[in-house]
DNA sequence: CGAATAGTGTCTTTCAGACATTATGCC
DNA sequence: GGCATAATGTCTGAAAGACACTATTCG
């Protein structure tokens, strides 16, 4: 390496912040994409990317206090479940120079959000399992979405994740039927009920209709800032 | 968000990459740390930090390559593991203007390093257990350390990360004795045993006699490349 | 009273942890 | 042959998965 001695007097690369936002929709997962703006030097010129821009540093005070301005920006939602994803920077990932972007994802209840539609920008939730009409996502957002999946899924065998995507209060069976949509398979009543009332993030809200013949119980997280861990994951019976 | 049509006129913030370097020497877990350049405009003169520095937007095709590159200067090791750790960008936290750093970790065994001294900066092994004498580790590079360490910490109840911390080819009984140096309590041989071969990652490589009594079988790992998860983390029984 | 969903009980099998035992090589 | 370490065997208890059963509400 050489001087760190000084700021480095070459180019410095572009810094921003991307969001992908899920929620469970008409029994879907959902992310939010929005369009790129058109215009002959725009990079991408309408296609669907994931909500973010460049950092601030008149705005923002840190990379998460950025993803969370984006976020409240496009969703009006002010404190999601929001975690960092990782970064992806690279002298190519950007025809508009060396970038790196940090990759924040959020999970939220779908009726929290009032899609916010300004200056012809439209944000539109997305089923994850079928890709936007047209275009690929711009820049590497595809590669990001599936580093958020990944990850989503793979924390969802093993945490309270899910219960952030619910407006509350939501019965257990409600809740089931979340971790059934992102898992993508069937999970058993009995042990679901265990481990989670075991884990001990729920805290009981009183009987709730929600429609179905017979009423259930409502709960809400005790703590909305903080996923819980179980001691071990969800796993079908290996044969 | 406003204009994401052209890149913005305001300052751009600095883009660095930190590197946490783990080996195991001595029976205990030890950081690479290099010392903070002297000096009055110096951020952190003479402090223990982070090997790292800035994006050379000119040398550094991506983060990972600019990670890979620092730790080929620090260490002149090639290919280690090495996996993106997170990002840290605040506008306070490099005295010199809004920063985001970028942190990798790597593991390596502590043979392969040549420590290079390179204009009296020197690069040293401190165990993570002790802090390192004198001021406190610059930046926020306290920080990206702890989160390192819960990172290694947790990932080593179910992945073979250890192994890379070894060199080759080494003995079952080596790679157990790394697990509770890391994890800091005893292993079950048995289960340990069970465990790490039925995960499938290692490869028979003889006996090896390393000065103990009786001869043991040697192994290297069958992908230098990545890790293995087990089905099931290491946990002491709760009684 | 029947249908549909909420919630609980029970059985079985797996498997990790604890610990005892055997195997092997060296002095 | 004894000692130290390597490697394997055995037992047991906990718990997850599978599935059957009961409870409650509404029409």
């Amino acid at each position: 390496m050489m001087a760190t001695r000084d700021i480095p007097d070459f180019e410095r690369p572009l810094t921003t912040v991307d969001v992908v936002i899920f929620t469970v929709l008409d029994g879907q997962l959902q992310v939010l994409l929005v369009r790129r703006p058109d215009g002959p030097e725009e990079p991408f010129p309408n296609a669907w990317a994931l909500p973010g821009g460049f950092v601030d540093v008149r705005l923002d005070d840190s990379l998460e206090s950025c993803a969370r301005r984006k976020l409240l920006d496009k969703t009006g939602v002010q404190s999601p479940y929001l975690e960092q994803l990782g970064s992806w920077g690279s002298k190519s990932r950007d025809p508009r120079g060396w970038s790196a972007t940090h990759a924040y994802f959020a999970l939220l209840p779908a009726d929290a959000v009032q899609l916010k539609q300004e200056e012809g920008k439209f944000a539109q939730w997305h089923p994850v399992n079928e890709p936007p009409p047209g275009q690929p996502l711009a820049f590497d957002h595809a590669d990001i979405l599936q580093a958020a999946l990944e990850r989503l899924r793979s924390k969802v065998e093993y945490t309270s994740l899910p219960a952030f995507l619910l407006p509350e209060p939501f019965t257990l069976p409600q809740l089931q039927k979340v971790y059934e949509i992102v898992l993508g398979r069937p999970v058993d009543k009995s042990g679901f009920r265990t481990r989670a009332l075991a884990a001990g993030f729920l805290d009981e809200q009183g009987l709730l209709d929600v429609g179905s013949p017979r009423p259930a119980m409502g709960y809400r997280l005790k703590d909305r800032a903080a996923a819980v861990y179980f001691p071990r994951p969800f796993s079908p019976r290996s044969s």
